[in-house]
RNA sequence: GCCGUUGUGGCUCAGGGGUAGAGCAGCUCACUCGUAAUGAGCAGGUCGUCGGUUCGAUUCCGACCAACGGCUCCA
């Protein structure tokens, strides 16, 4: 019998005999690892393991300690899924099951929608399943014959994916009477899928497609250890406690309500007092870096959107009105009044780059099914801005705003990330430039040396666009920030500037905004500090309160002394029980408590509780003050 | 917009073809108290809206509205 040499990651070599498997090289090397084999990488390429290896092949092993031993065993467990739904409900029709982010889902084309029971018993079959410890095997068929033997099976769906697949063969996974078309690889049996949930259920159309049939998808999730699933579980129901739905409505924050309509929240005083810090934050924070504030209409005629392009291509998500006879429509973006601002003078070179700066609350109608708390609403303000720049101020407008977001984003505590979006199929402009804002982006990304992914065909209508997503304390993507080029705006409202030579020319415009819309950062931010805010963000940063009645008139002068040093500061001189008033300003997640006793009275002093329970040590009611303005200061 | 689930007092929730209950919050009274809930009493709902079935609907049926979980879309 002949011998193969293999490479192993370390860079030593192993000799197996010939059609040794990834397996038998796992077991070659250790009894441990061939237990926990449940892949290979042979040259860069994930195989099952018992996959025969060649001569001179790099080899992996993969286990369940790697990213891609997680995602195969998602998938096979959403192999499972399927099994398990095939054998509860043979009518039912599969079509795709891939693993995702938090879990995997699987699509099934069932007569009546999947219910809670259904679930559960899919779910338990799972289990009798996974008990079985049947092995999960793979075939490789020519495409004709996989036609054949799906189409037979009256799984339609595979049918239509074979048929559109570019190959002579394809392959299929068998696990029991259950065969799947997949490209692989898979644990080597189902007894490996060891700790998974089912989680939800929902529809979703075949191929994303809205025109296409409704599929029914069941969600689930799955680990290489039942420790890992309760950890994570545990975090679905941590970011179910943040949830700012919930926080708004316990902090008192904002509410929704019927009868002012849907996706429209109205802001209650602490949650409109929070707002006010982050606007006037942003305000100093424009001003700072040379930006102009700038204010426009809630309405404008309806001509000036057809001219913008915006009648054309977002009239769908935009509210009309009529007034004496003449339309207007009510703003989804605030592009327009800066635009007529930079027309309202002759412009020279020298005037530029113009940043125009505005808290612009826009409408947008947004479908029905897609509203979600402060997160998706139909009214929202953003920090939004156009900066008016001439082509050659392009690149290092576009790094300023960066820089931009990098300190804001700092500042709140984010980390983020930034992707490229280029043109859409539904688009204004010319290719030319389209590639030149494409290409601006690009460099100002790469000049950034940070790390950028490209979204294909993502960007706005109107230009390619840089989006910036932060990620919060529980590891969640958030769209806030974005920067869009635009050479279309400029060219339809004939916005030109003289250069040096007396020449007229035509500048280059970007809109940007740092937090983008102040509800969905709100929101984010309610969910981020689990509504602990900073103090320097906190709506009520102290809570003055009496033991007793007696103390009542030095606890008024406190509060007055902090009110007038501009701290927001609230009291609760109510005829209750300390313990009770600390139970309610602990669960409003105030700060600072200041207990005034006769202790206090007597030394004319504030004790400072930290809401984690902490004391500081007694100080005066001034300096107390000055503590929380230098904290504040700090953003801390 | 599409699919599924849900809709009972300010909040959390029970109930169910014969015109509704609990806890918390609210109000009143007593207690004057040192770091996460003092006690007692009172008040509060045309059971999301509009139709239909029925002697009778909050309960059953239908439509609409809204919320929730997704899909599609997006700041």
């Amino acid at each position: 019998m002949s011998v193969i040499a293999v490479k192993l990651p370390d860079g030593s070599s192993r000799s197996l005999p010939e059609g040794a498997t990834v397996r038998d090289l796992a077991a070659a090397i250790g009894a441990g690892l061939a237990k926990a084999a449940i892949a290979g990488k042979v040259n860069g390429e994930l195989v099952d393991v018992y996959a025969p290896l060649t001569d001179a092949a790099e080899v992996a092993i993969i286990t369940d300690k790697s990213a891609e031993g997680l995602d195969i065993i998602r998938h096979s467990t959403s192999h499972l899924m399927a099994q398990a739904v095939k054998a509860l409900f043979p009518a039912a029709k599969v079509t795709i099951g891939p693993s995702i982010e938090t879990g995997f889902y699987y699509d099934f084309d069932v007569e009546q929608p999947f219910s809670p029971e259904d679930l559960e018993k899919i779910e338990e079959k799972m289990r009798e399943l996974a008990k079985a410890d049947i092995p999960i095997r793979r075939e490789q068929l020519s495409k004709d014959d996989a036609i054949v033997l799906f189409k037979d099976m009256g799984e339609d769906y595979k049918v239509e994916i074979i048929s559109d697949l570019d190959a002579d063969t394809v392959s299929l996974y068998r696990q029991g009477d259950f065969v799947d078309l997949c490209r692989g690889p898979h644990l080597p049996s189902t007894s490996w899928c060891k700790a998974f949930k089912i989680t939800s259920i929902a529809g979703a159309y075949w191929r994303g497609n809205e025109n296409n049939r409704m599929l029914q998808r069941v969600y689930g999730t799955a680990f290489s250890d039942k420790k890992e699933l309760d950890a994570y579980l545990e975090r679905l129901e941590e970011a179910k406690r943040r949830d700012h739905r919930k926080l708004g409505r316990e902090l008192d924050l904002f509410s929704f309500s019927d009868e002012v309509g849907a996706g429209f929240a109205i802001w209650h005083p602490k949650g409109a007092l929070l707002r006010t810090i982050i606007e006037d934050f942003e305000r100093k924070e424009h001003l700072k870096r040379d930006y102009d504030i700038v204010v426009g209409p809630q309405i404008l005629k309806t001509e000036l959107w057809q001219r913008s392009g915006h009648y054309e291509n977002y009239r769908e998500n935009m509210y009309f009105t009529e007034v004496d006879e003449q339309g207007f429509g009510i703003k989804p973006m605030n592009c327009l009044s800066h635009m007529m601002i930079y027309k309202s003078h002759l412009r020279s070179y020298r005037d530029l780059p113009l940043r125009f700066f505005e808290l612009g609350t826009v409408h947008r109608h947004e479908r029905a099914g897609v509203l979600h708390g402060l997160l998706r609403v139909r009214c929202f303000t953003q920090d939004d801005a156009h900066i008016l720049c001439t082509p050659e101020q392009l690149d290092s407008e576009i790094k300023g705003v960066i820089s931009f977001v990098n300190d804001v984003m700092g500042i709140f505590g984010f980390q983020y990330e930034m992707e490229l979006s280029t043109r859409p199929d539904k688009s204004i402009g010319s290719d030319e430039d389209w590639e030149r804002a494409t290409n601006a982006l690009l460099g100002a990304l790469k000049d950034s040396g940070r790390e950028f992914e490209i979204n294909e065909g993502d960007g706005a209508f109107y230009g390619p666009k840089i989006d910036i997503k932060l990620r919060d304390c529980l590891d969640r993507r958030w769209q806030c920030a974005t920067i869009q080029c635009d050479f279309t705006l400029p060219e339809r409202f004939d916005l030109t500037y003289v250069d040096a030579n007396g020449e007229r020319k035509r500048p280059v415009m970007v809109h940007r905004v740092i937090l983008g819309s102040i509800e969905r950062f709100i929101g984010v931010l309610i969910e981020h500090f689990a509504g602990n805010f900073p103090v320097w963000l906190s709506p009520v940063q102290a809570m003055v309160m009496t033991v007793t009645d007696s103390q009542q008139p030095y606890a008024q002068q406190v509060y007055e002394t902090l009110r007038g040093a501009g701290i927001r500061v609230q009291k609760d001189f109510r005829n209750e029980k300390l313990g009770f008033k600390i139970r309610e300003a602990q669960l409003q997640k105030v700060p600072y408590m200041l207990v005034i006793g006769d202790r206090e009275v007597e030394t004319a002093t504030v004790t400072p509780r930290f809401r984690d329970g902490s004391n500081l040590e007694p100080m005066k009611a001034d300096s107390f003050a000055e503590f929380i303005i230098k904290e504040s200061a700090n953003h801390k």
